[in-house]
DNA sequence: GTCTATACCTGGATAGAC
DNA sequence: GTCTATCCAGGTATAGAC
């Protein structure tokens, strides 16, 4: 796979997180890679193409991420830890998510690319509320609700903690971020 | 004030609430009114200028409920109840919230519409922060971080539980509602 | 206060040369 | 694989008639 076109993909998230899907255009991608307009499009014919690859680059590096704890044993603390550090990272970045970016525009996006954003959430969302389950029946976690209902709470906390920490101060996000651990998180005389 | 220029605010916050401040255009106003491009700018001159006026709007709305609720002797339960209230209304109605859709797009937005977002979600958070402190103190809420903590955390539950909702499914937003009371409602015995 | 008409620009997209 | 050139649609905005 071409290197121009990792560079396009790349770049196009990076707006979409920045400006949003209907704020940025082929020009903006061009200009900063110093190529013309004419050829991110011979990579990605149409926007909605580039929009799709996105999604799909995401679920792929998502189910990688996944697929690579596994593989080094991470308990459940760690895994749901490792997915917040992808939000802390986007917080420092000055970046909201894909869910939260694209999930303004989605009445105005094609059927395949509302698809392809319903698939990616709905993987998020069934990993982490497995993830929370086995980790609460190991003693990692300590939470009421159901572990489904826990992991919308959580996600719901992590994506519009970026929106409100870029339109506030961008510190908010620590305190939001340290408030779901302190959620779910046991203690042994946990006091209210 | 002009009835014609009300009705092209309500139709205009809608529009961004469903496709974004970046995926309407004045057609879409003047076509669902039934007049031309040039009556809305008759108006609002910009679009920048009737985004800013619908963050104003929204300012002063919000500011009257809060007096509303005071004149009325709410306590810190109702008042908090009333503001989730909006946005039970929005998932019905399929919308995200101003923060939300703003938060996205708000790297494209103008100086002035910036500064008067940012100002809108200062004193929802400011009054949020107020009533759980207050209500907190009644012994009607109990919760463990700070109250600016807290009222970030439901802002954000609230906020992008209407973005995952949209993505996923309406009724997941009913249990991130319900997930917040639970968050702050005191038990004489809280089990864990 | 609303219209017609229009100017201007940007954005997405394609054809065909190199 | 990247270019030039160009097309077309749509979006913002304005001038001036009614």
């Amino acid at each position: 796979m071409s290197v121009t076109r990792e560079k396009i993909l790349e770049l196009a998230e990076e707006l979409i997180l920045t400006k949003g899907y209907n704020g940025f255009s082929y020009q903006d991608i061009s200009t900063v890679m110093g190529i013309k307009n004419a050829a991110v499009h011979y990579y990605f014919p149409s926007k909605e193409n580039l929009g799709t690859s996105i999604l799909k680059t995401n679920i792929q590096r998502f189910e990688e991420m996944v697929e690579n704890m596994q593989n080094r044993n991470f308990d459940e603390h760690q895994q749901v830890e490792s997915f917040m550090k992808i939000y802390l990272k986007s917080n420092r970045e000055n970046k909201i998510c894909l869910i939260g970016s694209l999930g303004t525009d989605i009445n105005t996006l094609s059927e395949p690319m509302r698809a392809e954003l319903q698939k990616m959430v709905g993987r998020i969302v069934n990993w982490l509320e497995a993830a929370l389950e086995a980790g609460r029946s190991k003693g990692l976690f300590s939470f009421q609700p159901s572990a489904r209902d826990q992991a919308l709470h959580i996600l719901s906390a992590l994506v519009a903690g970026l929106q409100l920490a870029r339109i506030l101060n961008k510190s908010d996000f620590k305190n939001i971020h340290q408030a779901i651990w302190e959620e779910i998180t046991p203690h042994a005389n946990k006091q209210l």
